[in-house]
DNA sequence: TATATATGCAACTTTTTAGTTGCGCAAATA
DNA sequence: TATTTGCGCAACTAAAAAGTTGCATATATA
């Protein structure tokens, strides 16, 4: 199945990976140390980010380094985009609001 | 089970609302004829969509509005910003890149 | 070259999720 | 008051996802 980065980002553990490697590249193995669970679930996760193109792999020799792919990240950003004019919309109506109440007051 | 909002957004139909609503309130039956699929599908994405406040409803006889929470898709925001820092960073480096390319073509 | 290590893939089980049908309740209307 | 309409809840089914064990492959090392 062709994942898509929403739901990738849907599973706790995947955030959480996605965390770790914004920081630093970690290869599977770390990554499963910091998780309790084994490394073949670690590396399902790692299946789907890589998928849905949201971590790129570096081979090092045996290693490979899963690195952070921002730009990929982005499209979240974009699709939120979308909203970004209703809650400042909602936002001013609160201020609107809150000066009417204060006027009340006077 | 307490929802949380990122598996709210996973779903491509619960997307299809919350883009629906945030234009204008909508009841139940009006979302579902926008959709293929049984009203009570649909009843069961706004319960989810209800229960992480993504959305609010409006009673108003026995209709029921339900309304953007703009303020609770900030949470989304408020996550991504992590990530904020990578992806610029990265598209630095790209620039640099670029720039490096560009010089070398002189 | 034999062995240890790092990783991915396949098969299987368990859990979760999306969707359906059927029902009950409350508000509107004939 | 009887009926229609709007909605939510419960039970069930089907599909997808998360996790496990076991195995194969490639690189590093003794």
């Amino acid at each position: 199945m062709k994942q898509d980065i929403f739901q990738a980002i849907s599973d706790p553990t995947r955030r959480a990976i996605l965390t770790l490697i914004a920081i630093q590249a970690l290869t599977p193995n770390a990554m499963a140390e910091k998780f309790d669970m084994t490394r073949q679930a670690v590396s399902k996760h790692i299946k789907v980010l890589h998928e849905c193109e949201l971590i790129k792999p570096e081979h090092r020799g045996r290693e490979i380094y899963y690195h952070f792919n921002a730009k990929k990240m982005q499209e979240f950003d974009n699709w939120l985009a979308q909203f970004r004019q209703s809650w400042e919309i909602q936002f001013n109506q609160l201020d609107e609001l809150l000066s009417t109440i204060k006027e009340q007051k006077r």
